[in-house]
DNA sequence: AATGAATGAGCTTTCATTCAT
DNA sequence: CATGAATGAAAGCTCATTCAT
């Protein structure tokens, strides 16, 4: 990898730290250049602004988590194995990357990702679509709309990482799977 | 009303409308001001600052609406009835509200207002927490950690909520009704 | 006295408190009236501006100064007793009056008040004047400039009384009459 | 010398003269920044506040006076000579040197410098005493305690210059030698 | 390519002063 | 006469961005 590459990643890897750690409001971009080990002026030259940076940031740590989640995944196998696989999966990457989850959730609630987020979700590449609409196509997802859907899935998942992260839930492989039930009975017909 | 009360109540409107509608950032105090107006100063003859501001407008609006939350509620009356009765009140204010609703959430999100939000899920007074408790006790209700139950309940409810205010899902009574009843079949039994 | 007169008077007194204790910064026209009992706007009833206020202060202090050293004053008497018993009376004063003694410091090296500073000493009403003009005429007080020969008095007095107050040198009658004994020394032929 | 210290030294200059001609308020950051050519943020990057800056522009002030009091200072010679050495130089650096007078004496006289002005005087450095002790122990010097006979040097002095910078007493080398043999006199014994 | 010194708009907060009651 | 709510100019300080080196 190229010095470029390096200092690329330093200042990437800073804001992600600064930002989870400390909100928006706690990462200056004089912050994020030292602790990337560079001048300010750099960041400049890999990103036009600050913003761009962020939304880099982000689309960086989408592909990653998307990557991590997909492994394994038999796009036709059962609707039930295929749910319960993806679930596991974002529940274990975001429990074993706490700082990209709290990244996630301030770019999610900020002005900078909610465009972002809908895009996401109503991308066709987002398995969890295809996933539900066969679920309802075979009577075995109740029958709501999508969005409706996911607000069922991710609303617990998220709010149950916070607590976890926060330390007032722990969570363990066990309690995992008993959220993931619930959510599935939520959905079920 | 006088003249005071009418100043103080500026203020507390033009804060919530800012940041509601712009996040914190979006609502300098001389933003806030305007919006009132009123002069800058006059903001820090009613509130200490601008944290102080933001405590008591939440403050409030809390107490608003707990108070529509709990019109009619039966402390006695069958688990089922007072969950739906409880969820259909929160969904009905929040959805008639969402200048209030997008406030909270980014207070909920904010360094403002994490502890708030512990404190008031695990108050006494909180009539979430009797009814899950009661609920598990009667066997009714899935043998899960309150915490997580909350975010089976609380989590769908924010995500639909957010997906109406953005015009992405515009619910209605029926499809409120749904989501509740989705809900609910997560944490049964 | 009447009610008039007891508003001015407590305007007065909060004032001196509030500067000698923490100085201009520390005593904002706010609270001086809460401390005085009164509305802010009544300060401006019996004074012109904040300024004004302080002056006054400063005239009022100074009268009941100068009547206190100027009791028993034999204008008539033996240089070198005007001399004592001057000295021995601004010591008097101003060290069982602490209060005063840190107004008039502040006073004097403000702004406000250096013009004053000069006006008051180069007046003829001043006693010091005469008996420092007397002296020299008799051959008995070194020939200098009145002005060296107030800073050789006062300038030890200041210095002297402020660490006496501060707690790092407390003075006794014993001490007091040295310094003014040294005093003399400094400015006698 | 490079641009950076330009811009600190201007920075100081900038302070110093204007708190000795309009005082700690008539030297907002603004008007420092204006008058050192310089943009307000750049204060803030060679001095943590103003705080910082104004207690940094002390420390030098002071390092070049003591360098310039203790030239040619023999301190093993007579009381008396020493004592004449230190005081005319401090006349001669004070006399020259208006502006750090001035800043110097609202330095003091301010809460910043209260602490540093026992710090100094009462330091083992401070070679007046030495010179002090010796003088008492030697008999020639009253004994009187030290800080009262720092109030008989520095009292005088300060008054002195004062007046002359405001023009009402003008020095010269014959005055100084003058007030310095008065100053003589009121510690001796 | 990389730097970091320099910038100034913009933030929150204070306070002398006014004026309707 | 007396009040204190209302005001806004001005304070100290931060930080995203630029640009000479």
């Amino acid at each position: 990898m190229s010095r470029q590459a390096d200092k690329r990643t330093a200042i990437l890897r800073a804001t992600l730290k600064l930002i989870a750690e400390h909100g928006f409001h706690g990462a200056p971009t004089s912050m994020i250049a030292e602790r990337a080990g560079v001048g300010v002026g750099t960041i400049y030259r890999y990103f036009r602004d600050k913003e761009e940076l962020i939304h880099t940031l982000y689309e960086e740590l989408e592909a990653r988590h998307r990557a991590f989640v997909m492994q394994g995944y038999e796009e036709n196998g059962p609707i039930r194995d295929r749910f319960y696989h993806l679930c596991r999966n974002i529940y274990r990457y975001l429990l074993a990357n706490p700082l990209e989850f709290r990244f996630l959730e301030q770019y999610f609630d900020s002005p900078y990702g909610v465009a972002k987020m809908r895009q996401k979700l109503e991308s066709a590449g987002e398995p969890f679509h295809a996933l539900l609409k066969e679920g309802k196509q075979q009577g075995i997802v109740k029958d709501l709309p999508t969005l409706l859907l996911f607000g069922l899935i991710f609303g617990p998942m998220i709010n149950v990482i916070k607590d976890h992260d926060s330390g007032l839930l722990p969570l363990n492989d066990v309690l995992v799977d008993q959220v993931i039930r619930a959510t599935w009975d939520a959905i079920q017909r």
